[in-house]
DNA sequence: TTGTAAGCGTTATCAT
DNA sequence: ATGATAACGCTTACAA
């Protein structure tokens, strides 16, 4: 059990005093003289020294991301996940991942884990809860960013996602166009940013080519459990069946397609479907899904350019939206109504 | 921009001395009389001081994880991610993620991350190269795990894994059983230990049958890419079809099913399928396909266990091996052959 | 049983 | 431009 070389090894072997190797290491924070620099440079290679981040912790320079996700296996959050650790890797920061399964409970101990760790700042996707911690989080000086969704009542807080509201009009005007006037839909809670979003775009499409909107097709379930089957379940037993059918929360399509395909309902025969959220499998089932593709990397990039950007200092005051474009692939599976 | 409360206002208000605290905070390090812990509980429940990682890690008392993952868009890995972050969590152990998307240079890099980040533990799904750092980790103290796959060269190194030759034996026996002598296999590179033992397992269960093993039927392909589409093309152009097709390459099953598919091939009419790891698509695909289920939660449990219990010291000497058992189960991607 | 004080590796403040 | 030296928050001998 070997010892890892310190910042006090490289001043010696390079014959200077500590602050200087400091200095070279945080590259801005003092004058070093370029002679002295490749001294120390030439030390850090050849006794190939790493800065402890514990160390540097200790002094509040944190340079760690926290990421707090919902639940790895929405492969939506997974790809997502994916995409942020290789961006952060890309800019030499560790990402410490914490996981919600999207309850507040279990979000607030997260919370609490992050507070130890004493992270620099943190990219998360909030169940909506632990209002007050996540403001105790940014008093103690955390860089806080919001992914995919938003908390209305943190609103000094950045946010990066897609632009809800509008995927959710264009996957309604695509199934408007092909003929569909009985369009349902499935989506968050409307309690969640993303619920109410893609929601209000849903109406708006609907509104602007003079549809009724029958609240009876509108469905806002929670993330977690079945969910997506017992409104599947609960569309189709109605007197007036929908014939176009959008799941617009990404943890239920899973869910929601078993069920359809369990009742052995011809699409898109007597059901046309767009499901948010363009996962490899959508390809591989029968028919394959029209989806409303997620810029995944895009809303990474912009994630970890933010906190980082913060955590960094310069950035302008003030909260950033970061509102990327989805783009909608249509397939096989959405068509004109009755066959 | 608060700051949180120190061991030593814990102290103070406690009307004790730093070092008691550090006692109470970990148990058994010290003797503290029935009263004093009380009263010091006391003093950190009212001022909810949390101790700080990174003050810890300085002293070489880490209790975070390393998890280093090939690939979180693999959604076996994901899920793995999934689980080992709950487990640890239940523990109220921090992980810190990486990924390696298989090549070995992110790997090398990542392991630089892992020193730099002072974790007591790491948890890892090898590529099977950086064998000297994997060792250099070691001898600084960090406990490692290798979970999945293994690397023949660390056999001083705890494995959490599938027991892969039995359960690629199992898929086998089952298409033997159901009178297929020509089975293709798709599996991971044989330089790689679950390549290795799945094509042994495979092999083994062919020669019990009395069934010759056409090498040309094997296929070792990367994790990367799409390798498992061009395997499945190669092997359909053979002169002499196989009936069957095991793929035991997780991350090439997507890959391989999509070419499948192209090509029209009937399943399980024409060509028999069973594959490794039970994704929730699975089941939504015509027709559902036979898996062989890992047990993911097992791994996880398992790993965490082990990393934790060697961290903590009190852990038997001597490598430890946990192979746990696979789940086979049929759907009906497989049948007799010839229809 | 409890307290004192010396680290742990880095950054930051002052002097030089 | 460089160098001491005091933090940072905690653990741990070593004393009392």
């Amino acid at each position: 059990m070997k010892k890892a070389p310190t910042i006090r090894d490289v001043a010696a072997t390079a014959g200077v005093s500590v602050s200087v190797v400091s200095r070279v290491l945080n590259d801005g924070s003092g004058p070093v003289a370029v002679a002295t620099r490749e001294k120390v440079v030439a030390a850090i290679a050849e006794l190939g020294f790493r800065p402890r981040a514990a160390a540097r912790e200790l002094n509040g320079n944190a340079l760690t991301i926290g990421l707090v996700l919902a639940d790895l296996t929405n492969p939506f959050f997974a790809r997502l996940a994916d995409r942020i650790v290789w961006e952060a890797r890309a800019r030499g920061v560790p990402v410490v991942l914490m996981t919600t399964q999207e309850d507040s409970h279990v979000e607030a101990e997260s919370l609490v884990t992050l507070l130890d760790r004493s992270v620099g700042g943190v990219i998360a996707t909030p169940t909506g809860a632990n209002i007050e911690q996540w403001v105790r989080l940014q008093e103690l000086g955390v860089d806080l960013v919001f992914v995919d969704r938003s908390i209305a009542a943190l609103e000094n807080t950045d946010v990066v996602s897609i632009q809800n509201d509008e995927s959710a009009a264009t996957a309604t005007e695509h199934l408007l166009a092909l003929g569909h006037t009985r369009i349902a839909l499935i989506s968050g809670p409307v309690t969640t940013s993303t619920g109410q979003a893609r929601i209000a775009g849903y109406q708006a499409a609907l509104a602007a080519a003079g549809v009724p909107s029958d609240p009876e097709l509108i469905r806002g379930v929670p993330f977690r459990g079945d969910a997506g089957a017992d409104a599947v379940a609960a569309l189709l037993a109605l007197p007036e069946r929908p014939t176009a059918l959008i799941v617009a929360n990404t943890a239920q399509v899973q869910s929601s397609m078993r069920r359809l395909y369990q009742t052995g309902i011809d699409i898109p025969g007597e059901l046309s479907v767009v499901v948010f959220d363009d996962n490899p499998w959508t390809e591989l089932v029968t028919p394959p899904l029209s989806v409303v593709r997620q810029p995944i990397d895009m809303l990474a990039r912009h994630s970890v350019d933010l906190v980082l950007g913060r955590m960094q200092g310069r950035m302008p005051v003030g909260p950033r939206t970061v509102a990327v474009q989805a783009e909608f692939v249509p397939r096989s599976s959405s068509a004109p109504p009755g066959r």
